[in-house]
RNA sequence: GGCGAGGUAGCUCAGCUGGUUAGAGCAUCGGAUUCAUAACCCGAAGGUCGGCAGUUCAAGUCUGCUCCUCGCUACCA
């Protein structure tokens, strides 16, 4: 397939705090490369970033701070767009999806699959803040963990034991915005049917796209082969784009159905010909991610963009895996991260140095780690030592030995070692090019790093230096030796002026800078250019050696690591404060509020037994649940139980319980349970069974 | 729990369809050199390829089990 242009995005990052290293290395960095080789190459090219400003977690943070959703946004879509401008990359629009443009664009896409018949509406039960007004999402429902009993446990996870965990778990649940309890509520959703777009799914990705990283590719064939299914993709909550239906006020488009059209409605602001870029087959769309969002850009946005029709599929979707700090994850909450605004600022004038730093380790293959010794290393002993410094060499050399001026070559002079400099350079280019082509940055940048230290050996090899010692004898000796000075230098020039073009996707102000000491414009960077022998003409003086890059001293570093233990401690101390030891806490027994009152028919439609448990085992491929079979005099009933946590099977098998009967049977985990098991919770979240004092007739019947 | 990716020198990574003494770069140590940001250049040392079994004449490379890390994901009185 030939194409005519480039589309890349890079993933929106959410508004709702600062960038920090991780999100550049995951695909800030890879897709600038990409995008900045792409125009070298004259290839027309649209690189579209933009800031996801929906969502859940936003409007929490607009609540606790008391300033509207906007305001959030505003904050840190400005900081993030700071951020990237001073890091050189290179967005042709770097837009956001609160702009009225994505807003229309979002909705109209709903729309369109909404007349299209697409969307299922169903009903469902959802926790809901009645002071707040406002239906809670899993994670805004904080309780005691019924495991370890940290109190500011998650609904959907306890971040202090791992544990995941649902609401319906948590031990006296609190809303995070009110810290009321939440209650059950119903509302509407429009689900998406993912599961009708499973075979052509499996076509598209599993035998067209077998190129497909492995990271990548393995985790759809693991969501293909166990089944889609229909997903909501509409949410109850006043902060993102209104569902474009009557009676729908008050919902909103899911954030991930919004957020990737956002890449379509960055490109409409971009320009009037978005649609060549979207929806003509010579386009290249490549989706820059982290591997945490694969599912959403290689099935989720393909079925949605196939469901509309007319917009081109993505051509890969080259997602890194993550980079961790110090040996531990990146975490905002123990802001134990490198903050990009603060790293610009401390380090002003090295944006190129963590650009190199994040490439050379970029976890493409698995997750890596960013250590502060590591990046000192990167700079100070290949930037400076081996790149910058044979930059500098050249210059210095050119200037003491060759005038200041490029020198002319004397093509009779020339031998093996000089003509292996020029395969050099051009075998570079073919590597570079290949390895960008197929989202290997780090192999790319280590080919030109590697350019510059056989210049370096090259420089060793000819010692022009020494020659220089025979200028002084005169005659012919002393021709002789400007002749070979001038070619040494002439070659070592022109590889300096190609690895300004390599350099530059990866590195742009340094090559920026190797433009300025060569003053030559910006057009020498094209890329057909790498690889010629003659960048530089013979006779053309160039400027006075400046340094590329600085040293960067063990002061620093320290510094660094420093304020990185510090907010670790900081953090531990908060925690501290927040979750006193276990011992010394007495668990402070509260009692759920009363519920609502009934009159006594409503209790009388339950009806209660007494059962005893036959068997009991565990249920495959699942954590908590049980599958019990009680006897209940009149018949024997599987029950699906969620007490393995707080149960072996074994022990409880002979026990009476309480069952309640005339529940409506539910399948949990393709088992039917029918009925339910009475179970009483202490304060510290075990369970216990309610049975009759002593055991009685199965059967018996309880008022 | 299921699934996916990964576990190769101190660090960051290569190792294709199994085949001689497992490769780079950085860090370390030694040497040489001084044009260069105590930089470069040359050399050395460094690994039972997560563990245990198995297939094979031969396994880092294939199979099974197992441990660890990360990600996705399910059920829930």
């Amino acid at each position: 397939m030939q194409y005519n242009r480039v589309l890349i995005t890079a993933a929106l990052p959410y508004a709702n705090g600062p960038l920090h290293v991780g999100h550049l290395a995951g695909c800030y960095i890879p897709s600038d490369i990409y995008a900045r080789y792409q125009r070298a190459q004259k290839r027309e090219v649209a690189f579209i970033g933009g800031s996801d400003e929906h969502g859940v977690p936003i409007t929490i943070r607009a609540m606790k701070e008391s300033i509207t959703p906007q305001e959030v946004v505003d904050r840190y879509h400005t900081q993030i767009k700071e951020s990237f401008e001073q890091l050189g990359i290179s967005f042709d629009i770097y837009s956001r999806t609160s702009s009225p443009v994505h807003h229309e664009t979002a909705a109209d896409f709903f729309k369109k699959l909404y007349d299209d018949g697409l969307f299922e509406e169903k009903e469902s039960e959802q926790y809901y803040d009645e002071e707040k007004q406002t239906f809670l999402a899993d994670r805004y429902i904080i309780g005691t963990c019924p495991i370890c009993s940290n109190p500011n446990a998650y609904g959907d996870q306890c971040e202090k034991c791992g544990t995941s965990l649902s609401p319906e778990q948590l031990i006296e649940p609190r809303s995070a915005l009110s810290n009321n309890p939440p209650v059950k509520k119903m509302t509407k959703h429009w689900y998406f049917p993912l599961n009708q777009y499973e075979p052509w799914l499996k076509e598209w990705v599993l035998e067209e796209h077998k190129e497909w990283k492995n990271n990548v590719y393995g985790q759809c064939k693991s969501w293909l082969d166990s089944g889609l299914y229909p997903r909501a993709m509409t949410r109850d909550s006043k902060w993102g784009v209104p569902v474009p239906l009557p009676g729908a006020e008050g919902k909103v488009l899911y954030v991930w159905f919004d957020a990737p059209i956002g890449y379509i409605s960055a490109t409409k602001e971009l320009t009037e010909n978005w649609a060549d870029y979207w929806c003509k087959d010579d386009t290249k769309l490549v989706h820059f991610i982290g591997k945490d969002n694969i599912v959403f850009h290689c099935i989720i946005f393909p079925a949605m963009l196939k469901a509309h029709g007319g917009f081109v599929l993505p051509d890969n979707v080259p997602a890194n895996e993550f980079l961790n700090l110090e040996g531990d994850k990146v975490s905002t909450s123990r802001n134990w991260a490198v903050w990009i605004h603060e790293y610009l600022k401390e380090f002003e004038g090295c944006e190129d140095v963590l650009r190199y730093y994040l490439t050379a380790i970029a976890p493409e293959t698995k997750d890596s780690d960013f250590t502060w010794k590591g990046f000192q290393d990167a700079n100070n002993s290949e930037l400076v030592a081996i790149f910058g410094n044979f930059v500098n060499r050249c210059m210095v050399l050119m200037h003491k030995l060759c005038g200041g001026k490029v020198p002319p070559i004397h093509p009779e002079l020339l031998d093996n070692e000089d003509t292996i400099i020029f395969e050099e350079i051009k075998k570079t280019k073919q590597i570079v090019e290949d390895a960008i082509e197929q989202y290997k940055f780090r192999e790319a940048q280590f080919a030109v790093i590697d350019l510059a230290r056989k210049g370096n050996q090259y420089l060793q090899k000819r010692e022009p230096w020494k020659a220089a010692n025979l200028l002084k004898e005169g005659g012919e000796t002393a021709i002789n030796a400007q002749k070979l000075i001038d070619n040494v230098m002439h070659i070592a020039l022109q590889l300096s002026a190609n690895l300004a073009i390599f350099i530059n996707p990866f590195l742009p102000k340094t090559a920026k800078k190797m433009l300025h000491l060569f003053k030559v414009v910006d057009k020498m960077l094209e890329w057909e250019n790498a690889g010629k022998e003659k960048l530089l003409s013979v006779g053309y003086s160039l400027r006075e050696p400046e340094l590329l890059f600085r040293k960067i001293e063990d002061s620093e570093i320290e510094a660094q690591v420093a304020k990185l233990q510090e907010s670790a401690k900081a953090y531990a101390a908060a925690q501290a404060l927040l979750n006193p030891p276990a011992e010394e806490v007495v668990p402070e027994v509260t009692v759920a509020p009363v519920k609502e009152e009934i009159v006594f028919d409503d209790f009388a439609k339950i009806d209660l037994r007494v059962g005893t448990i036959v068997t009991a085992e565990k249920v495959q491929k699942a954590d908590k649940l049980l599958k019990l079979s009680v006897d209940l005099g009149f018949e024997t009933r599987t029950i699906v139980s969620g007490i393995a946590l707080h149960f072996n099977p074994e022990d409880i098998i002979g026990k009476q319980v309480v069952v309640v009967v005339n529940l409506a049977p539910r399948k949990m985990r393709g088992i039917e349970s029918q009925g339910m098991i009475l179970m009483a919770e202490d304060s510290s979240g075990k369970l216990h069974f309610v049975n009759p004092e002593t055991a009685i007739n199965t059967g018996a019947g309880v008022n």
